[in-house]
DNA sequence: AATAATTTTTAGCTTTGCCTAAAATAAAAC
DNA sequence: GTTTTATTTTAGGCAAAGCTAAAAATTATT
């Protein structure tokens, strides 16, 4: 595999995140990467170039599989990266994403490979969020919205949204964490917030801190 | 501290390595950073206006005390990454140089921190070298040439040179690692080579060998 | 279907960082 | 103390990647 520029990078993993192996518009893309749509046109001009992605201007732009190749192996030196922050370094949740936008452009198979087996062969990263294989196969994207349970049911918190600082700020504050088990206590008629109990007592959760945080039946 | 690009760093790197606080010629410049001369110029001038380094044309350039902090926070980094590598990921000594060259441009204070929390707080790398501390002061350069010592000396090795692949891998043949102590049996007044034994057997090193590997009375 | 609004592309400019070739300066040799 | 040689700088080019403003194409509206 050749070696990319990291705005390259960039714009391939912004593919990958807007439109999977869809194709993307210009604009959305443009909002996405933070630059104008001039300058999109331009990079993706290059990617095509470059075989990463198929253009139809005025149209869209398209992953090549290589470029989803790319994608993906790029996707997993993030969430590796991320693993390592949380797990090793003691980093929270909402600090190593920028850290991990930085690390993910370092080259080189051998660390990544190494890297993984120093996290234990990981599947998911801190989040929940899958981590693709050395192959690019992807490991399960795990649970459901909270508001899925019904009442009554034994449920494990398994993967959270980056839903922002003030997100991860409020799982902190209630010590929510992946891993946790809850019954769900009730489920209100009103507002659709929840009640979650656990040996050490209850707590209610609004509809929006539910919809991204999810569990498995357990 | 600002932000600097990769080759900015590169730069004060390199004009570090080449004369520390010393003046360093355009040419000497050029040839360790794999550039031509020219290319130099120019770039030494942009480091100029951020008061990096004070250039005299014709002359040489020299590191500004505010270079001379970006130059062992640099180097602080590659460093600890190399430890990282080494001690963590189970790299081999001459595998980890170039990988540390891509870490070293990380920027995140709190990163680092962490890092070398995570690593121990050791005040030297794997090939003994020391590692800048915070505040930029320097642990002490460990040991002298093996060649330095007399007949009888019981010795341990604390740093090695970063001599090359070929040396690294004589080094791994004969079973050479920091820490391994000996005791010196006898100095060749023919070809200046060392007698080395241990509870094992003992050896001889050339010596192009011992100019490079570096131990401490023990 | 024709016009208006939106989106995308083109054209031309900027900075970083490298290049080559020519001019200027410093160092070495006679 | 000139002249020759070596080093350094200037001048002008090129590619990546961004920008603004204007032109072109697409989509939406009457």
């Amino acid at each position: 595999m050749k070696t990319h520029t990291e705005s390259e990078e960039n714009y391939i993993k912004a593919l990958y995140h807007l439109g999977g192996e869809q194709p993307v518009s210009n604009g959305d893309l443009a909002q996405r990467i933070g630059a104008k749509g001039s300058s999109v046109t331009q990079a993706v001009k290059r990617l095509g170039q470059k075989e990463l992605v198929n253009v139809v201007p005025y149209k869209g732009v398209q992953l090549t599989p290589q470029g989803i190749r790319l994608a993906k192996s790029i996707l997993r030196k993030h969430r590796l990266w991320e693993t390592f922050l949380v797990d090793k370094l003691g980093f929270g949740w909402d600090e190593v994403h920028p850290l991990a936008e930085q690390l993910e452009h370092i080259q080189s198979e051998e660390l990544v490979d190494r890297l993984f087996q120093f996290l234990g062969s990981p599947k998911h990263d801190p989040h929940g969020d899958p981590i693709p294989e050395r192959d690019g196969q992807m490991p399960p994207v795990l649970g459901q919205p909270i508001g899925a349970f019904s009442s009554g049911a034994e449920i494990r918190i398994v993967r959270v949204e980056d839903a922002g600082t003030e997100f991860f700020d409020q799982l902190e504050t209630m010590n929510i964490n992946l891993g946790n088990t809850y019954e769900i206590r009730a489920i209100s008629a009103f507002d659709s917030s929840v009640e979650l109990g656990s040996s050490t007592g209850s707590f209610w959760l609004s509809q929006s801190m539910c919809a991204n945080i999810y569990a498995i039946q357990s």
